[in-house]
DNA sequence: ATGAAAGCGCTAACAC
DNA sequence: GTGTTAGCGCTTTCAT
């Protein structure tokens, strides 16, 4: 404990001061290193020796009291561990804030509208700089009506009328940058097993494989789309339809699907990627690059959600002008076994 | 924006007071309703009539610096995002923060001793009541220095000597749990897939496996014990010595490594449970419910592990006093379908 | 080159 | 019952 003086309370400017003999405005200054005012090498030592010496530390506290502003952002998300992706988006931010200055106040309100807006009530008291309204999975938004009393931007989700400032994934690419890599590799027959739940995944996914076909010049008529749940079971149900289809390879919806198309696929003696190539979307952590064989799949950008999401609340993002409200980041493509 | 007064300004409580032709003092009455001392019903109406009118919000830095101490709890974590599980860490501690009327002021270092060390000065510089230090898996650390200027306790990481305050996964109930699982539907020949890496949980969950074993009078000649890499590659690669040893049952060092066995099972046409019964650890999200059959498994008590951790930080524990330094919580089994 | 003093928004004695 | 006053730890003119 260094950071205490003889009497227990913690080391501040004055004690500082009078240890080094001088004013706390002098102390001030050099720990703030101003190079505007000149202070003499001396009593600058002086200063620094009398900081080693009693452990002094700034209060970051009074520093942004008089400030008026505070290196605070906010960032509050419906689901911190439902997923392994919040998680990302939180990483993200972190990284981003933490290089311009600024620490990271999260809450996590799992959906409820009371936390949410006590969430954010307390952030507004702490004078955060801005705020970072999250969802785990990409979806329509209503912005809760204190957020805008301060700077806030959505990540991973919007509001309707694509008025208010969001970044989200970029579905329709993602969807195409997928059924590409099957195209490329020579297949016509491509299905998609596709979600049943509205969503921006499911439309904008399906878009992309609509335009990667058409592209490709495979009719409309080549189009094969089955509809499932989201999830291992989902992929694993869908097999007999996926087979039955002819398809010589699967785009899936996610990862889960195409580990429970896997299993139903290998249950029938069908290769991967010998006989039907897969293709996932998420590039989820645990699942992707462990599956056998490792898992071709499309990245959802969680950790660029978070930080760009900081980099537009703080402004430093190149072109803030023109950019329209609503960034997409692309789903880049992760190639591996499976196709 | 209703916080803003004309001047652009935020609203203060002066505002406040001068709005209602009250003063300052009588303000913070009302706004803390400070039950000790009364004030007149007509004067409180008019307080809050103005606070309302003019969207006041109180300023928590400012109510900070002048109580001494902060509503900071600090949260360094070596990695947030390269798992699911730090995510729950971070949920448990949010969740029991904030009943106590703190908030977490988060921070990712992944590995980095100088981010670390960044990290954790600057929460000191907001003098956060204390911070909890965590890693994403088990393991023993050193306590970085700035961390002991502070109030803090290690959650799933422990301080080799144990005299530092730990909140750590109990390993051997966790092994002895799963183990538990085996034996309690009449299997004899249990084996064990551990992992090769040195860990607590290496250690502790195979102790814990001996210890069910030998309590079920099964001699240290029935135990199978086959070393892996803990993930799907190691279950699937340990397929055959599985096989090999005749095991009815197999308690696998984490759920990716069973989800790698159940594909190597499945290959050679065993079957889950009915040929061989699998129980996993970690009960991991994405996976464990999902295999096919769903995994039986042992669940790592993140979500716990991080609200303990706060609950110890903050005292509010019950039996502060005889509590050894280091917490173990226990690991809590989850049947499925794979026993 | 350095110090004195005012004040950031708020709380807590202590007056009246 | 309510106002006055003195800080909390710091930054920032403005003197000297």
């Amino acid at each position: 404990m260094t950071t205490a003086s003889a009497n227990g309370q913690p080391v501040t400017m004055r004690d500082v001061a009078d240890a080094a003999g001088v004013s706390v405005a002098t102390v001030s200054l050099v720990v703030n290193k101003k190079k505007s005012a000149r202070i003499g090498d001396a009593t600058r030592a002086r200063v620094n020796h009398a900081i080693k010496t009693l452990g002094y530390r700034p209060n970051a506290l009074a520093k942004n009291l008089v400030s008026g502003q505070s290196k605070f952002i906010g960032l509050v998300a419906d689901a911190i561990a439902t997923t392994p992706f919040a998680g990302q988006i939180i990483h993200g931010a972190q990284d981003e804030a933490w290089k311009h200055g600024f620490v990271l106040l999260v809450a996590n309100t799992e959906g409820n509208d009371d936390a949410e807006r006590e969430a954010i009530t307390m952030m507004l008291e702490y004078q955060v700089r801005g705020v970072i309204y999250s969802t785990w999975y990409h979806r329509a938004v209503e912005v809760p009506a204190p957020l805008k009393e301060t700077d806030f931007i959505l990540v991973n989700c919007y509001e309707t009328s694509r008025t208010q400032r969001a970044v989200v994934p970029n579905e329709f690419q993602g969807g195409y940058a997928a059924t590409r890599i099957a195209i490329e590799r020579g297949h016509r027959r491509i299905a998609f097993i596709n979600t049943l739940t509205h969503s921006p995944a499911r439309d904008g996914r399906l878009a992309g494989y609509r335009a990667a076909l058409s592209e490709a010049r495979i009719t409309s008529h080549g189009e094969i789309v089955i509809d499932s749940t989201p999830e291992q079971e989902g992929g694993y149900a869908a097999t007999r339809e996926v087979l039955r289809s002819g398809a010589t390879a699967v785009f899936c919806h996610n990862d889960r699907v195409a580990m429970g198309l896997y299993d139903g696929l290998r249950r029938r003696g069908v290769d991967i990627p010998g006989d039907v190539a897969v293709v996932g979307f998420d590039n989820q952590e645990v699942i992707a690059a462990h599956l056998r064989p490792p898992l071709t799949t499309v990245q959802l950008p969680h950790y660029e959600l978070g930080a760009t999401g900081v980099r537009r609340l703080l402004g430093v993002s190149q072109s803030v002008d023109n950019t329209p409200a609503v960034t997409e980041i692309d789903c880049p493509p992760v190639i591996r076994q499976s196709t």
